[in-house]
DNA sequence: AACGGGCCCAACCGCCCGAGG
DNA sequence: GCCTCGGGCGGTTGGGCCCGT
């Protein structure tokens, strides 16, 4: 006898979500934060259950998300990450702030996979020409089990001496209810960019409905802070179901304004400001040493979590050294410098 | 233009783990 | 220590889209 579904199979709804069902599901975490996933079909009066609504969050409407289009910069990680970690996607992840586990998951299955068989391949082809010029499969699994004993012994290092140091890059696993967040500046892509591109996919097929929408949801910028949702003011869990969002509502919801955006845009490093472009439409800077998680608001509105996670502490080196290792491993004294983080991490 | 096969990716499923009672 | 529940994770699926014939 397993365990009892998480929900209630009867009346649960399945497949796509609506924009409606996203705008409810994404007003309700604004005003309630992530987490209690448990209230949120009953108190949003979404036919869906729980564990759909936390996925459809954490994968597709959580802010700060990018989809599609992997540069070769993250290809690369995800390759190494994978050939040192296994099909650990979500550790994979937490290395690649702004992908989802579940993205990643489907990038290597569909792109990556292929494509290191189809090297291999040429590899084999190679090889079986020119031996002089390959790595033997010997020499390739003593690399890559060097490669793991380094990770392993980065990680130790980082274990040990994350008590002195806060100078890591906090980057949270995307998987988690908490944000991406970096000790000096950090991004925050708003929900609402991320309905109003679903939206402009919407409005082709529903033009008449929501024409006002689709006008505004051609707007790249957004700001969060101003993100005000029919709904959201006048409901609570203790009131029971939500309404559907007004056309107001939705009206509001992507009224953009690019007021943020030029504040936020003055105070970025010229990297950052390559960020911020229309692609990332809603991505904003909030103070450091800030993660967003629920029941706690900065001065902006957003929810936040003073100070740096455990999770971060204990198990995240720093990025950049990170990606030096992955990108030159025959960086000696990259790796040297990853070695030198900490010990003690035989859990590995 | 119609059809079929392959691809892609959002969503689902089932298992597992940790927290709390 | 046991049980229940909520949430996380990885594997899998299915439906829409694209492309070749």
């Amino acid at each position: 006898m397993g365990r009892p579904p998480c929900c209630d199979k009867i009346g649960v709804k399945k497949g796509p979500w609506t924009p409606e069902e996203d705008i409810i599901l994404v007003s309700y975490i604004q005003e309630h934060g992530p987490g209690n996933w448990r209230a949120v079909p009953t108190n949003t009066g979404l036919l869906r259950c729980s564990k759909s609504c936390r996925l459809r969050w954490t994968n597709y409407l959580r802010p700060g998300i990018k989809r599609g289009n992997f540069t070769e910069h993250e290809e690369k990680m995800i390759i190494h990450l994978q050939a040192l970690l296994g099909n650990r996607w979500a550790a994979i992840a937490s290395y690649l702030p702004q992908r989802t586990d579940n993205d990643i998951k489907n990038y290597w299955n569909t792109h990556l996979q292929k494509k290191l068989k189809i090297q291999g391949h040429d590899h084999k082809e190679k090889s079986s020409s020119s031996s002089s010029q390959s790595i033997s499969k010997g020499q390739w699994e003593r690399r890559l089990q060097t490669d793991i004993h380094t990770a392993k012994q980065a990680l130790s290092d980082a274990l040990s001496l994350n008590k002195i140091t806060t100078d890591f890059s906090p980057n949270i696993n995307p998987s988690t209810n908490s944000f991406p967040v970096q000790t000096s500046t950090n991004t925050y892509a708003s929900s609402a960019d991320n309905i109003s591109r679903l939206l402009q996919n919407w409005m082709k097929n529903s033009p008449k409905s929501s024409q006002s929408i689709s006008n505004n949801s051609t707007t790249s910028q957004c700001s969060f802070n101003n993100l005000s949702i029919g709904t959201s003011s006048s409901s609570s869990p203790s009131e029971g179901t939500m309404n559907a969002p007004t056309p107001e509502g939705l009206d509001s919801l992507f009224s953009f304004n690019s007021s943020y955006n030029s504040d936020v845009s003055q105070s970025m490093s010229a990297d950052e400001v390559v960020a911020f472009t229309p692609e990332n439409a809603g991505i904003f800077q909030v103070e450091s040493n800030k993660q967003y998680l629920p029941n706690f608001k900065d001065e902006n509105g957003f929810l936040f979590q003073e100070g740096i996670s455990k999770q971060n502490l204990e198990t995240e080196v720093p990025l950049t050294l990170l990606e030096n290792w992955l990108f030159d491993d025959s960086n000696v004294q990259t790796q040297e410098e990853l070695m030198g983080i900490g010990r003690g991490m035989e859990w590995l």
